[in-house]
DNA sequence: GTGAAAGCGCTAACAG
DNA sequence: CTGTTAGCGCTTTCAC
């Protein structure tokens, strides 16, 4: 691999002069950026990258944590921000955690080893926990979609607790009064945000809050069903189930036909994420969309504005949903609209 | 942060045996080591591995071409790669390439830049083309899932002809005579082998083989269920319909739903990867299952050899692939088994 | 407009 | 067992 040295010499001008040439080109003499150009191309000469992170002790690599890529959601955000990171002259340094929390620090450390300038955590834990450090200056991190409560640091985020109760406003508007909720992992932020709007409005619809309508899930298509069975096996079933993302709606989908319930004449069932199946579930699923590549995106933006010092105080945005009607939800059975 | 200096002032020794005390311990004196250590501790010394990484030559990093992440198989293969990684000290640059050629040649010159040390593309394209090398010496690169045919690089693949020909022999058996495919994007050697496969389980069968059965998709729900709609439109439309992933096997499900057909009673309809979603659509899909994460770990482990010089001439692994029988598939109309 | 030289943080000879 | 020194490839003063 040819080095700055070797074009230096065959232009027969200084390494200096060839660094120039090629960083600011208007400081040279064209003559001479003509020499330096033919001799890197006949070096066939590429900057050693590596070398120039060091000295400039930028690397321009973000550590993405995403707890796991083998889930849409996720998919989408994370092809947001690979887009906006590469616009903008990044890498991302993908580790899929599986919730794993020492893998979690140990890619943590990647930012105060230098390897990168930044972070981006899309789950509800500070990765830096035990790593010894100035407490007083900002970490460089950003935490999207699935976000810590009290952290100084720059979020990404929905209005969970506004959606949850827009689905389940839906779900009241359509006559249901047994309204079931498969939920995600317990201490969860964004299950308490979604939880608490899904209260809320049964309270302002006068709908007394039943704790054993309230089923626990992890997200996946498993749980979903596992979750339904259990709901419709109680001695006064829901006739509504709103899940905290498509995969257990699916699930529980699935469960509810092998009961030789209808959807939805016996029970209707919402997601959450609007990923690609949902449109194409038997029934089509009712969904709340959330902008996942603008998660991606919009994180990306943040961590690299933090890193290059052009962010003030922890900024919060909050990015909009909307609610998509398909035929997993009708009216209650028995319920004239 | 703290420099090796500082960490060798504060101990009162010099900077190569603060180095040589974290490196490699048993070269120093017990009670050195000591001195160090505790000065470590003290300045909180974290080693710039950007420093190490540009003096050693080596990065460490390795890019990853994938298609496109939001594809559940694809996301299993990345997850498998990460934990490889991982545990061999690697980390992963990801590149979500969309099958955009500028963007796969943009990544793969992070090789030539030596911000990685080597390369993982999941499709059938050399993102070196282009960038003009030392032709002579091997790329560091390993090429998975969908490969090149004539490119001498390690390579991990499934006998795509062979699963096809199981999925066609298995449809067959059913007594299914119009068999339709719906293939990937023309020109894919992925798709090329599995129409092998396909025809070649026709003709031993001795079906004659019709054309007007092979459809074209790009692995989308979406496409599937277009190409589906095509199909069925057929003056004598298909028994059965072998779908090239899961996803459009899914899209065509929902297809057949709308124009009134029963599956499996009226039309089989089966896909490929064994995606989670597979076992719960309506009705569960028979499928292809392929080791995802084994293709992740496999090429990487590869490409380390590659790059540690530990391999001889470039391998092909052929992982081995499983057809699961479910609902989806059945007799065809009038057989009687 | 160009060159000489210093130095980013670290490791690896080479001495002692 | 430990210290001195050189240097990885590049950019950036500081002179000229």
């Amino acid at each position: 691999m040819a080095t700055i040295h070797e074009v230096a010499a065959l232009a027969e001008v200084s390494v200096a002069t060839v660094s120039r040439a090629l960083q600011q080109p208007e400081r040279v003499s064209d003559k001479t950026r003509a020499r330096v150009l033919a001799a890197v191309k006949q070096t066939g000469y590429k900057p050693n990258l590596m070398a120039v992170k060091f000295r400039s002790g930028k690397s321009r690599n973000l550590v993405v944590l995403v707890p796991t890529v083998a889930n849409l959601f996720f998919a989408r955000v994370i092809s947001g921000m690979q887009q906006s990171a590469h616009d903008k002259g990044y890498s991302l340094l993908l580790c899929n955690t599986m919730a794993n929390e020492e893998m979690e620090q140990s890619y943590a450390r990647m930012v105060h080893t230098s390897q990168a300038d930044g972070l981006i955590q899309l789950r509800a834990f500070n990765p830096f926990t035990g790593l010894e450090l100035a407490a007083d200056q900002p970490l460089p991190m950003v935490n999207a979609c699935e976000v810590l409560d009290r952290i100084r640091c720059p979020t990404v985020l929905l209005d969970n607790k506004a959606a949850a109760y827009a689905m389940t406003e839906h779900l009241l508007g359509l006559g249901h009064r047994r309204i079931a909720m498969i939920k995600g992992p317990p201490r969860s932020p964004l299950t308490r945000d979604r939880v608490a709007g899904y209260k809320e409005a049964l309270s302002e619809a006068g709908v007394d809050f039943d704790e054993s309508l309230l089923s626990p899930g992890n997200f996946s298509l498993a749980s979903g069903q596992k979750a339904a069975a259990e709901l419709m096996a109680l001695p006064q079933p829901p006739t509504a189930i709103f899940c905290e993302n498509d995969e257990m709606a699916i699930g529980a989908l699935q469960q509810l036909k092998q009961l030789g319930l209808r959807v939805p004449q016996d029970v209707s069932v919402a997601g959450f994420d609007d990923i690609a199946f949902a449109a194409y579930s038997e029934p089509p699923l009712t969904t709340i969309a959330q902008p996942a590549e603008e998660f991606g995106s919009t994180s990306v933006s943040l961590l690299i504005d933090l890193i290059e010092g052009r962010l003030g105080k922890a900024p919060k945005v909050i990015l909009p949903f909307d609610l998509i009607e398909r035929a997993s939800t009708g009216p209650a059975p028995g319920h004239l609209t």
